[in-house]
DNA sequence: ACCTGAACACCGTTCAAGT
DNA sequence: ACCTGAACACCGTTCAAGT
C-alpha cells in the first residue's frame, strides 16, 4: 500500500487490483502491462517480478472477478429458503450482476483464454468452493430432491438454467435486445413466472 | 484473385476472407494488419487503401460472420413449416453454428466492440433483412400467430428463445460445461423437449 | 529480494515517394 | 489508382545492472 520510496510491498495485490479498476473502466482491449506499471507509480518490468506474463496476471484478475461474482450468488443462495425460489433468485443475480459490470462478461468468458486457461477457470475448479459452477450445481441438486418428479435431469436443468440467464445477461449487456438495461425487468419478470421452472 | 504483379485487384474481398480464416484458425488474439497483409503477399500499408482502421477491417469481416450465421438460421426457418418447430429448429442451428465455428462467437458478441460498432453490428441493422434478430423475430411472430394463447409476450419470447440458445452454445463452446462439445446432443434434446416452448 | 533502463521483436498507423 | 519503405508511438518480454 506505502511506497517507501523505493520498495513498494504488495505491489502483487495493487497490480490485480488497479488492474481490474482499468479493465472495467477503459475495456479489455485498452488494458496494458505498461500502463498498468505506470498506474501503479512502478516501473514498466516490475509486474514481471510477480507475475510471469500478461496472462498470468489477466488470470489472477480473473480469480478476483470470479470470487465477487462467486459472492453474489451466494448471497442470492441465501436469500430465499424455497430451492425453487433460490434457484430463480440465483438466475435474477447472475444477470445483475453482469449488468452491473459489464466488463467482467469478458473477463469471465473471453480473456486471452488458452485452452489451459480455460481450464483453470472452468473445469478444474467446478469441484473448488469458489467456483459458480460448484453454486449452481448446489442449487439444482435441491431443486431436484425438493421436486423430485420435476421433468428434467439434473443434468438438463443445469444447462437449461446457466445457459438461460447467461445468454440473457450477454443480449442485455450488449445491447442486442431493445431497450438496453431497461430489459432487466424484463427478464426478472420472466424468471419469476411459471415459464422458467 | 490474380496478383498481375504490382496490382493486385479484388484485395480488399481478400483480405476479409484471409482475415476471417486466421481469426477462425488463430483465434481473435493472434490477428494482426501486419500478418494479414503478409498473408495476402502485399505490403504492411495496402489494407489502409481499403480499409480506414483495423476496426474497420474487423467490422467488415464480422458482415460477413453475421451472414454466414443468417444463412444458417434462414436454412432453419426453411426446414420446418410449423411455426413452433421453426422456432425450436432455429435454436438447434445457432447453437450448431456456434459450436463449428467457436471463434465466431467472440467475433460477433466480444470483438473490438466499440459503442459505436455494436450498433452497426446489431441496433441499427435490427430492421435489415440480414440480421438474426430480424429472422428471429419474424419466427416469434410467427410462433404467435399460430398460438395466440401462449402465456409470453413477444418481447419476453424473444428474450428467452435467444438468451437460452446463446446462453447455452457460449457454456457448451467454452467447455464450461462437463463434456464439452458433446453435449450438443444434450441441448438438442432439451429444445425438443415441451419444457421449452 | 526487489526494482530499473536499455534493448528486441512485434504492433497500428501515417506519410512521402514510387509504378 | 494502387502500392511501398521508412518512421513514430505503442506493445510484451528479457536481461544485465543497480539499491
Amino acid at each position: 500500500m506505502a511506497k517507501d520510496g523505493y520498495h513498494h510491498k504488495d505491489l502483487k495485490n495493487e497490480l490485480i487490483e488497479k488492474g481490474l479498476k482499468i479493465l472495467d473502466e477503459q475495456g479489455y482491449e485498452a488494458f496494458s502491462m505498461r500502463k498498468l506499471a505506470a498506474a501503479c507509480g512502478v516501473s514498466q518490468t516490475a509486474p514481471y517480478r510477480h507475475f510471469k506474463d500478461k496472462n498470468e496476471l489477466i488470470r489472477a484478475i480473473t480469480q478476483k472477478a470470479l470470487s465477487e461474482f462467486n459472492t453474489s450468488l451466494e448471497e442470492a443462495f441465501l436469500a430465499d429458503e424455497d430451492p425453487k425460489g433460490q434457484l430463480k433468485k440465483m438466475g435474477y443475480y447472475y444477470i445483475r450482476f453482469f449488468v452491473e459490470n459489464p466488463e467482467y462478461l469478458r473477463l469471465l468468458f473471453f480473456s486471452s483464454a488458452q485452452a489451459w486457461m480455460r481450464k483453470v477457470v472452468t473445469s478444474e475448479c467446478h469441484n473448488k468452493e469458489n467456483h459458480p459452477y460448484s453454486a449452481l450445481k448446489r442449487a439444482v441438486k435441491n431443486y431436484k430432491a425438493a421436486y423430485p418428479d420435476a421433468k428434467q435431469s439434473e443434468e438438463e436443468l443445469t444447462l437449461y438454467c446457466w445457459g438461460l440467464v447467461h445468454g440473457i445477461a450477454v443480449l442485455i449487456v450488449n445491447g442486442e435486445i431493445p431497450g438496453g438495461k431497461s430489459a432487466l425487468p424484463l427478464a426478472e419478470r420472466m424468471i419469476q413466472s411459471e415459464n422458467f421452472l
